[in-house]
DNA sequence: CTGAAAGCGCTTACAG
DNA sequence: CTGAAAGCGCTTACAG
């Protein structure tokens, strides 16, 4: 592997000089330049990045912090958040944390990022205070997808209207039973996703005039799986919905499936609405509230190439706007609720 | 940010001493590393991978190169690679590449893991011959999943016997007229996988003493779109197939979608029989041949581990079995085909 | 058991 | 326009 001072040698150069013509930078003649890039390319020469990293304190490379890679909207923000990092030259590093308490405090603290990248990524993860300092301190902006934290770049859907608009939809239909479908309510994420799309709901029964009824809030967990258990709890009840909003499409999904299996038809015994237009939505002709997520992605990684950038500017916080897609899993309830 | 150098002047120990100390190395009294682990733990100090890459030449990193993050196989086996790679001190470095030459030339020349990484790991690409042997001079040991390459260690499926299996249950049920949703027939990631599945199916026919019927090949391109599409297709010809084997789980849930939206019902009317026992396969009822995914991150992940740890030791090449999952959508045939 | 020193491969003022 | 040299923060023989 060829280092910067057989460049240097084989173009005639000192390493000074390579470094240089390698970076475009001025004051470096054109015939120089194109000798030391020739002579670079035979060579197959590569900077070291450890080298590079220890002499300018920079590392070109930017972290991820999500609790899952395989979950269908941490994949999608990932997918499109590296494809623009790496237009920009920039290395994705990617922690997957699970749901360990200890791996999440380990990389909020900073043990795991200090020194190792120029800027941070944070999904699905919301921090509390003391987190958001500890990273902020280990060094380089952050930009968070999800939730608007103070002090870091962020973007984001607002949760509890796009909730709303789901609900929305189902009381236009003339729905008056509506299931939800949501998290734990100890969200062991520390996320206030499930918490906002859950007041979502509430807020428009209470809107309708209509009393929130605990009975008809199950807990799916953001999983095809859940969803599925918890829309079988659902149909269970004495008295049961003639809807389900679901608070994320896996779950619809899987709330679809159970609704059939228990020999029901969708939508005409049971409505679904979702909120998220998963990549399956279309196929599963999913009625759903959509949030632009490749975008999301893309936008906080341009965040934090500005921030890079331009350190002295403001980090913005944006919210992008959700949409109701009506396809085939709602329609008026046919039965008295 | 604290260096070396103020955990050794806090300590009033030199940096060599605490360095030896921080890494647990013997020929340090007892006292004296209890001492510098605790001004290392005040100080929050954390060593710099850029200059500890430098001195060593090890940069703690493994490269992950996949044409996508954001599909169901390659997110599963990212997230598993990931958390075994990092109980073991290492950094996943994420390339995912999408469809373009351009970016899988860079990759596989080395340009991009060069100097950056200790080892990688392949998914989802299958290398020409010169692109082996410009990564494996790139650096570090190699780990493929999908492919045996010689050279590389490799942990794989059998694509053809699990495609076979498919096929034979189809057969065993009676079907004669058996339809195939796989990939394009000029693959753009130049991954053998599709035409390995397509040549197990073709091979369970002939050997049933069916002949090949072109009629019946529908590319899905691997996608649940693509599958849905591509079982429409089949749906509309003049003698339609009793049953689909999709050589993959996300096109078979695409099909069934496809053949319920036709008014028709799964497995009465038209059987489907998947590959892969994808996340949703069991919510969805499919019938599919199980491939163990997190298994296969895990065990390439290993095997890095295992080459960097011990650099004599041949690489391993690893077949993982597969079985059949008998579910929903799958029966004998209602109609003569 | 401990320290002084060389060296890893770059970048970047500073001279010229 | 070009080069010599310092310095980035570690690790690791080599002495003691």
């Amino acid at each position: 592997m060829s280092t910067i001072k057989d460049v240097a040698e084989a173009a005639g150069v000192s390493i000074a000089t390579v470094s240089r013509a390698l970076h475009g930078q001025p004051r470096v003649s054109e015939a120089t330049r194109r000798r030391v890039l020739t002579v670079a390319a035979d060579l197959r020469y590569v900077a070291s990045p450890s080298a590079a990293g220890l002499a300018t304190g920079l590392t070109h490379a930017i972290g991820v912090v999500a609790p899952f890679v395989n979950r269908w909207f941490f994949a999608a923000i990932v997918h499109s958040a590296e494809e623009r990092l790496r237009r920009a030259g920039y290395d994705l590093l990617l922690y997957s944390l699970g749901t360990e308490a200890e791996e999440r405090r380990r990389a909020f603290s900073g043990a795991l990022l200090r020194k190792r990248v120029d800027g941070v990524l944070v999904l699905g993860l919301h921090p509390a205070e003391d987190e958001v300092a500890a990273l902020s301190a280990a060094g380089g902006p952050v930009a968070i997808v999800g939730k608007d934290v103070p002090g870091w770049a962020s973007v984001r859907i607002d949760d509890r209207a796009a909730a709303g608009c789901a609900v929305r939809h189902l009381l236009d239909l003339g729905h008056r039973r509506i299931g939800f479908l949501g998290g734990e309510t100890d969200d062991p994420l520390g996320s206030t996703l499930p918490g906002d799309r859950r007041a979502g709901y509430h807020a428009e029964l209470s809107g309708a005039g209509l009393p929130a009824d605990p009975a008809l809030e199950a807990v799916g967990g953001f999983t095809v799986r859940g969803g599925y258990a918890a829309a079988e709890r659902l149909l269970q009840l004495a008295h049961p919905p003639t809807a389900i909003f679901a608070a994320s499409d896996e779950m619809a999904i899987g709330a679809v499936q159970a609704i059939r299996r228990a020999g029901l038809r969708v939508p005409l015994d049971v409505s679904v609405v979702g909120l998220d237009d998963h990549e399956m939505a279309e196929v599963m002709d999913l009625t759903t509230v959509a949030q632009p997520v490749g975008a999301q992605g893309e936008l906080a990684a341009e965040m934090i190439l500005t921030a890079l950038a331009e350190p002295g500017r403001p980090l913005p916080a944006v919210t992008v706007p959700t949409g109701l897609v009506v396809r085939g899993t709602t329609s008026r309830p046919t039965r008295r609720s």
